[in-house]
DNA sequence: GACGATTTAGACAACGGTGTCTAATTTTAC
DNA sequence: GTAAAATTAGACACCGTTGTCTAAATCGTC
């Protein structure tokens, strides 16, 4: 009853509150990643998120709820950091190669490598036919967006750089299947790769890339007749 | 009652030991796959397969073997018939595109389309850490060998086609990420692609490709000075 | 038809998980 | 300091699942 005055509701509700929210998310983003929705216990959340069995069910009703919680919050995250990756994207057509190796790296590790999104891939594997419209809504906001967006920047740099590219969605689409080529297997197994592995993936990713799409010299180097 | 295929199951239910084993093994694939090892209950696999719960205990001791034997029973299906399609590599220079392209399809159609696959993908983003040996033996026996295989075919393909591949296995993993570049996304949430979706994007695949490593001829075409 | 093996339905105990409730304790706000 | 709010531990009823057991029904084969 004591919820009124202004600003009740935001900055400064109890911040031992917010601490313990945050908490039982981030515990119950690990153990439903880790069992599944189904072989996640509330009693395991809460023990790993340091909180009592009921604090977690006076916080989200239920066990659903605070899965619905979780996926939501994973989402919006990772959606925020992959577009200020591609906001990295280059705009220069000199040392393309390079530029784009190293873009190829960011995205890969923030994708491939980052918890998060291996969370949602795997929870959309596993969940995704119980929340159908949670994960359609992923879908076209992340990587619906995602491609539409690359897509945008390739056309851009094709003006910049010697690139012949005619269908720009298709090209973003296989510039991410190339980049991720090497890495997708290790994944599954919650491998995380080396950061020269990820250099050396991006890198041959991105030359066969340019030679798919590049105008002009093959390799940049001479050339031998056959 | 059941949409199965495989002449195993319908038409004559003799042999009434061995039916029920495989049809015990396919419901419980199937209930697996959409559950999750925890989500999955005898009972509703005993109803699928048609089946008294006794019974299931009867053929495997406990819910655990029963997984493996599933897990087991898959994995040595997709191997084969992947293999299978291995062998329908294309072997001449003349219509590489074309014949690529067709290559690709087949291999898309028993990979992302094929519910053995999917299971197999499903489970071990589940249940992988629950029984690595298991996996690791997939890896290692199944995309492991495909990979090295295929990278021999282009290597031997090399010989006869105008492709310049100075590294074979990385050419293999490119090839197949490509050809899996439009179809990864809906196969997560269980869309099937048509035949013409498959043609049509193992077809702009296998162009990406050998634009990159065909030694000649760009997209066939003319050429403007950059 | 008869016999042995298989399958079946049902009951059963043990277990673990969910979600509720209460009473005591701590934290936070004023 | 005090009062309100949040947190805690524990007990609780309820439900579903596992795996066992038994007695009846069915099947396969001779």
């Amino acid at each position: 009853m004591k919820k009124h005055d202004l600003a009740s509701t935001d900055a400064h509700v109890q911040k031992g509150q917010l601490a313990k929210r945050v908490s039982i998310l981030e515990a119950a983003a690990d153990v439903f990643c880790r069992e599944g929705f189904s072989g996640a216990s509330i009693d395991e959340i809460a023990a790993e998120a340091g909180v009592s069995r009921q604090t977690v069910y006076n916080h989200y009703r239920e066990k659903e709820t605070l899965f619905m919680a979780v996926i939501q919050d994973i989402m919006d995250r990772t959606n925020g950091v992959l577009f200020s990756i591609l906001a990295t994207f280059p705009e220069r057509a000199d040392n393309l190669e390079e530029d784009l190796a190293a873009f190829a790296v960011r995205l890969n590790k923030s994708c491939i490598c980052n918890q998060d999104a291996k969370f949602i891939q795997k929870l959309i594997a596993t969940e995704g036919h119980r929340y159908p419209h949670l994960f359609q809504f992923w879908r076209e906001q992340g990587p619906g967006k995602t491609d539409r967006a690359l897509a945008a920047l390739f056309a851009r740099l094709a003006h910049l750089a010697p690139l012949e590219i005619d269908d720009f969605d298709l090209a973003a689409r296989q510039f991410i299947a190339l980049i991720k080529a090497d890495l997708q297997m290790g994944g599954l197994f919650g491998e995380a790769p080396s950061d020269a592995e990820l250099e050396d993936s991006a890198r041959k990713a991105v030359r066969t890339f340019l030679r798919a799409y590049g105008r002009e010299q093959k390799t940049g180097s001479l050339e031998a007749q056959h």
